[in-house]
DNA sequence: GTTCTCACA
DNA sequence: TGTGAGAA
């Protein structure tokens, strides 16, 4: 049905994903995963792996750890709160990028015009 | 290979 | 938000 190994170790996911061993190790210090042990070993499972999956995205969108993990630990109690926290930071993003874009299409616009002043003033004619 | 902790940017 | 180093 589903495929994919049951069981994965520290450095599958790490190589699988391009991050290093530690970062993950972080992630679980911070909360955001919780691996099962063999002894001392982290031993991840599906489950695992589909959080940390969520994690990257998260990061990629560009979401604090802190916001990928209270948004985390609503999985396993309240969906409905979850996706309520999910849009309320979606908005938030939204609005802190659509802002930091107009400042700097405004910069650009300034530079451009600099630019445009600096070579008729001191440019040889082309 | 893996674990942990401390220091550091 | 991670990394480096060192010890186990």
């Amino acid at each position: 049905m589903s495929d994919g190994p049951d069981l994965y170790s520290i450095a599958d996911l790490a190589r699988e994903f391009g991050i290093s061993t530690r970062a993950i190790r972080f992630y679980e210090s911070k909360g955001l995963i919780a691996p099962e042990r063999l002894g001392a070993t982290r031993v991840f499972r599906r489950r695992d792996r589909a959080r940390l999956i969520l994690i990257l995205r998260g990061k990629r969108l560009g979401f604090s750890l802190r916001d990928i993990s209270d948004y985390l630990a609503l999985y396993d109690a309240d969906r409905g709160q979850q996706v309520n926290l999910l849009a309320e930071k979606v908005d938030e993003r939204l609005e802190l990028l659509e802002q930091q874009l107009a400042d700097l299409q405004t910069t650009i616009a300034e530079l451009q015009e600099i630019r445009k002043l600096a070579r008729t003033r001191v440019s040889p004619a082309s």
